[in-house]
DNA sequence: AACCTTTTCAATAAAAGTTTGAATTATTTT
DNA sequence: AAAATAATTCAAACTTTTATTGAAAAGGTT
């Protein structure tokens, strides 16, 4: 979870950096809107923390030229404000704001509003597809994507290969395999290699490699 | 996010403003018409949740009454109507409404539906209109357009279709097609089919794609 | 009330998806 | 190398899901 945090004033960059990565989150920092925007469209973060009040150009123009680039569309875009600064919040949720912090910000506050925000998010969230060199899945569409070119997979096929595909190079076992997909169906074991061989047929035999004894993976 | 809540009975008023806040709007509530007007003139609230039935000035009037003030124009507006007053529906959205949710009220199913309008009103912006390639559909004057041809489509066949092309592409399965619009009526599963083949009927076949065992999707 | 449209239901047909068992092949163990 | 174990393949059998139909019910209009 990459996070974009925006603020002329050192002191506080340092600060919530500090507290932001301890949370595990990936944090890269910019001390202008410009050179935030240029950050932005290199990394592509998924919430940009941005002071309203800063030199120059400030927080809402920043968040704006930002919602100008399609690919940042999709960003959540979090506002630091001072108590006194009313205004901001409604010209801050105008420009497109997810949601805002008054200062004197308080980390644990912060950090609580940051993961409601990603959770409130999570759904139309691209984390649902997976993309392994050039096959790409996307859970929404269902849409197995080989090369560009669209492929059809039977809902069990389907399901079966993309939680394959969640951990790759992970070997999962038949149990788990059959946990997961039939729950708490009774099969036969036959019928997992066969929906193996069927998703093989389609997109070929190199994707998932079988470790006899123990179960399959998918191939890195 | 603001959201203004306008229901005479301070018990809905403190359950519903309890939960909304749980999910992060900033809340503010009023227990009459009058008042949330008022109210709703100074804050200039994103959505208004009314009760429809008030005394002295009910929901519907008083939707009435915000739609004339130009600022407040934008604003969403929900109704909370009680199962049997069936009337309201329509009159709801003659005065203007943009959803309602019948009572008794389950708050996540409020929240889901708060969530799908705010949505819907940011990314189509423009009056709600949708257009994929040679089809476009016009929420507001209920008419769907193929080539520029004018197609007749009933009630049920237009909310359908237009509910699929609001994320073009997704799956949707028939839980969120009969939550969406059937709502919490009980309608047996051919009653899907049924309306997916009149639209096919008259749209062609390669629009709606079935996804055996998942759902159907509105195909890019 | 008569008429028309829309929506729903229920029965059947059709299609697609899933599972199985037997024969075969591959791999590992003894 | 033979035996044992595991995986693959195939086609047939089976199940589930969706499509189609016509008729009935519900809603609305004149």
């Amino acid at each position: 979870m990459k996070i974009l945090l925006v603020d002329d004033e050192k002191d506080i960059l340092e600060f919530l950096k500090y507290n932001l990565e301890k949370e595990g989150y990936n944090v890269v920092t910019a001390d202008n809107g410009k050179k935030a925007l240029e950050i932005a469209k290199r990394v592509l973060p998924d919430l940009i923390i941005l002071d309203v009040m800063m030199p120059e150009m400030d927080g809402i123009s920043t968040c704006i030229e930002i919602k100008k680039y399609p690919k940042l569309n999709e960003a959540l875009i979090l506002f630091l404000t001072a108590r006194s600064e009313e205004y901001s919040e409604l010209a801050g949720f105008d420009a497109g704001a997810d949601d805002y912090v008054t200062k004197p910000i308080k980390p644990k506050l912060l950090i609580r509003r940051i993961k409601a925000l990603l959770k409130r998010n999570k759904k139309n969230d691209t984390r649902n597809n997976i993309k392994i060199s050039d096959l790409e899945i996307e859970k929404e569409r269902h849409l197995l994507l080989y090369k560009g070119q669209e492929i059809y997979l039977a809902r069990k096929e389907f399901n079966l290969l993309y939680y394959l595909m969640t951990v790759p190079g992970k070997v999962f076992t038949r149990q788990e395999i059959l946990s997961e997909i039939w729950r708490d169906a009774f099969i036969n074991d036959r019928t997992i290699d066969v929906h193996i061989r069927r998703i093989r047929e389609k997109i070929g035999d190199h994707f998932i490699k079988t470790i006899k004894g123990v179960g399959y993976k998918f191939n890195i």
